[in-house]
DNA sequence: TAGGCCATCTGGTCCT
DNA sequence: AGGACCAGATGGCCTA
């Protein structure tokens, strides 16, 4: 069986076609500073020289190919920055947009390899897991996020539970929200002041996604977590924050009853995911502990402050 | 005004 | 041959 690296890569080296295929291609500009004898003329193919034969340059393309080319560019290159939109949307990230500013690309980018590998420290670290049930391939790793949703998800539409849907949310037509809306709703809560709170949080918030059952005991603790988020938040925030957010109020609400701590407030949860400091919290929820209190939450909207202060395994 | 980010054009290279 | 992909060049816009 092959191995696999941190990120399910396999280890084995790719065949020396493959590594062709998939690596960088070199720089046409480098090629072009290679000394050449006689200018113009010298110009040969690059690769592949089996034939020692020059070819003749390229003409420039016509006015209607380069027209038809730079058409297809620029659909090419919207496919990309859509792509690079529905990344946005699936990372939480800082309130950068406070001021109507999006995520530029680079950030998306890092901001991604840093939620997936806080995702995967997630599902790899709770504790009480057994080994057999870490995920090792995409398909396990799905699996495991897509039951996760379903324990908490899942068992919030059964009435059981402590997270109970709303006509948004349990209306036949819509989408059930993803795991990732789910620590969205979360995490824009969450707002520990010591690494015990987080501990403690991350831990039980942690059994619960792996859980995979739903129901009973792992309803009550979803809730009591929730609980535990919605009353740490009352203390560290104005309860203002949550209604200023946009549809705050329709999508989630808390069942008091249900909870087994103290969370007296319906409490809305917004959807979809929203820049409103989740990711700071999200990300204090997953570095690794110190022995001394988190930094504060406010980075002043500088997504660079994320990589200075949390290490997160770094993909390859 | 400098620097960052982005869209677009363009030519080179690879693939089908 | 033509499309896809890539990277360099360039200019516009915006912010500190």
């Amino acid at each position: 069986m092959a191995e696999f690296d941190a990120n399910n890569n396999s280890a084995l080296p790719l065949p020396e076609k493959a590594q062709e295929k998939y690596s960088l291609r070199p720089r046409a500009s480098l090629k072009r500073e290679e000394p050449d004898e006689d200018h113009e003329d010298s110009w040969k193919p690059s690769t592949r020289g089996r034939s020692t034969k020059r070819r003749q340059k390229p003409k420039p393309l016509s006015r209607y190919r380069r027209k038809t080319a730079n058409a297809r560019e620029r659909s090419r290159m919207r496919e990309i920055n859509e792509a690079f939109e529905a990344l946005r949307r699936a990372v939480p990230h800082l309130a950068v947009d406070a001021h109507n500013e999006k995520l530029t690309k680079i950030t998306t980018l890092r901001l991604a390899m840093k939620y997936i590998s806080a995702l995967s420290g997630l599902l790899t670290a709770a504790p009480g897991v057994q080994s057999s049930s870490v995920p090792t391939t995409g398909a396990e790793a799905a699996a495991a996020i897509a039951a996760a949703t379903t324990t908490i998800c899942g068992a919030s539409i059964g009435g059981g539970g402590g997270l109970v849907g709303t006509a948004a949310m349990s209306s036949s037509s819509a989408p059930l929200p993803t795991t990732t809306d789910h620590l969205a709703a979360l995490g824009c809560c969450l707002s520990p002041s010591t690494s015990d709170d987080v501990d403690s949080l991350l831990s039980e918030y942690a059994s619960d996604l792996l859980c995979g059952g739903g129901g009973g005991s792992e309803c009550s603790s979803a809730a009591s977590t929730v609980g535990f988020l919605a009353d740490h938040h009352h203390h560290h925030h104005s309860a203002a924050f949550l209604h200023d957010l946009p549809g705050a109020a329709a999508t989630y609400s808390l069942s008091p009853s249900s909870c087994s701590t103290s969370a007296t407030d319906i409490v809305g949860f917004p959807s979809p995911l929203l820049s409103a400091d989740f990711p700071v919290d999200v990300a204090a929820a997953f570095m690794p502990f110190a022995d001394h209190p988190l930094p504060p939450i406010d980075f002043n909207g500088d997504p660079y402050m994320f990589e200075d202060n949390f290490a997160c395994t770094e993909f390859s």
